[in-house]
DNA sequence: ATTATTGTACCGCCTGGTCAGTATAGTTGT
DNA sequence: ACAACTATACTGACCAGGCGGTACAATAAT
């Protein structure tokens, strides 16, 4: 009841957050640069998000929370053999091409401001690269898989070489082939 | 008087802050606290360092310079077919295995402060993946090469799901045979 | 009326950057 | 030989602006 009536706020918030992030870079990220993009005023946010911690920690569990439950669902519809892997694969490809990258973004909002609030991100991580590794598959060629679309991320968000499309779509079949061959 | 080894303060200051980025965290990096690292007053930084964006930029450069050389040092002793990306590989593995990962660490400095000053990083990533794109092997197969290794300094820096020694050897050995099955 | 939410005004701290001046070593003029 | 001057390297005190956070009044919701 109390939750679903905060939401609308708060969300607009977090929204406001990324924006700002990803178009101005980090450090205009500010409580009150965030009030002024989501229309609100500075306390408001302040009484939303009593710290700025509190909003970037929110951030980050939101975007790992969404990742991990694509991931889940992704899984259900392929299984098997080196279905983990696929399913990584899959949904990363996937996010990428969908707008900015926000994992990377909330990653470094986090990562800036205190390291501490990089746990919960670890966390899935540790349980991705788990599954990853008991695939059924070849572990390394599942991490190969893992590392290189984490390259990716690396260089769109640094703007580093960033790949061009047709090269990243052949980069998924590749791997993709990669893990089926790796199957035993 | 024996050669007491005075290092130029320059390079003191450069050294203290890679320290503190790399120990402290990037928003503890403040020109004073350098000064403090490197036994010198806030004044004397600046006099070298007319401006923080100077000092990471030189931060910047000069690893990106040393990367580069010792990958082109690693090219000569190689050459023929997928020279470049087995170099590539080499470079980026031996340089794990050495101290922290302080060129993503002068990245993100950049990053925060002023994506601009990212420019020089990507020019020579520009070259790198110019190069590997061009190594007489298959492409693809080189940028996952490329992509993989990028990987491993992205899970390193966020201390995301890190790989552990013995799987990143077993990735070395795949990824080098990767690249000799891919020599046409 | 009471509670939940939001606006306004403000504070204290930190940070990049400035500036006037000092110390020292070398150079020049006489 | 000696004073005057210059260049380089550095110090320490200071400042203006921006930021996270607070206090509290005002309004909206139930």
């Amino acid at each position: 009841m109390i939750t679903t009536q905060n939401k609308p706020t708060k969300e607009k918030i977090i929204e406001a957050a990324y924006y700002l992030v990803r178009s101005k870079g980090i450090t205009k990220m500010t409580m009150e640069a965030v009030a002024d993009k989501a229309g609100i005023s500075k306390g408001a946010v302040f009484y939303h998000f009593s710290t700025k911690e509190l909003l970037i920690e929110a951030m980050v569990k939101q975007l790992f929370n969404n990742f991990d439950s694509q991931l889940n669902q992704e899984y259900e519809n392929e299984g098997k053999l080196g279905g983990r892997t696929q399913s990584y694969l899959k949904t990363t490809f996937l996010m990428h091409d969908q707008e900015e990258n926000e994992l990377s973004v909330a990653l470094l909002a986090a990562l800036v401001n205190n390291p501490d609030l990089l746990k919960p991100a670890k966390e899935y991580y540790e349980i991705w690269q788990n599954q990853l590794e008991n695939d059924q598959i070849n572990p390394v060629i599942a991490t190969i898989v893992r590392l290189t679309t984490d390259g990716l991320w690396f260089s769109e968000l640094f703007g580093l070489a960033p790949i061009d499309k047709t090269l990243r779509d052949q980069l998924y079949e590749t791997l993709s082939e990669l893990i089926n061959s790796a199957k035993k």
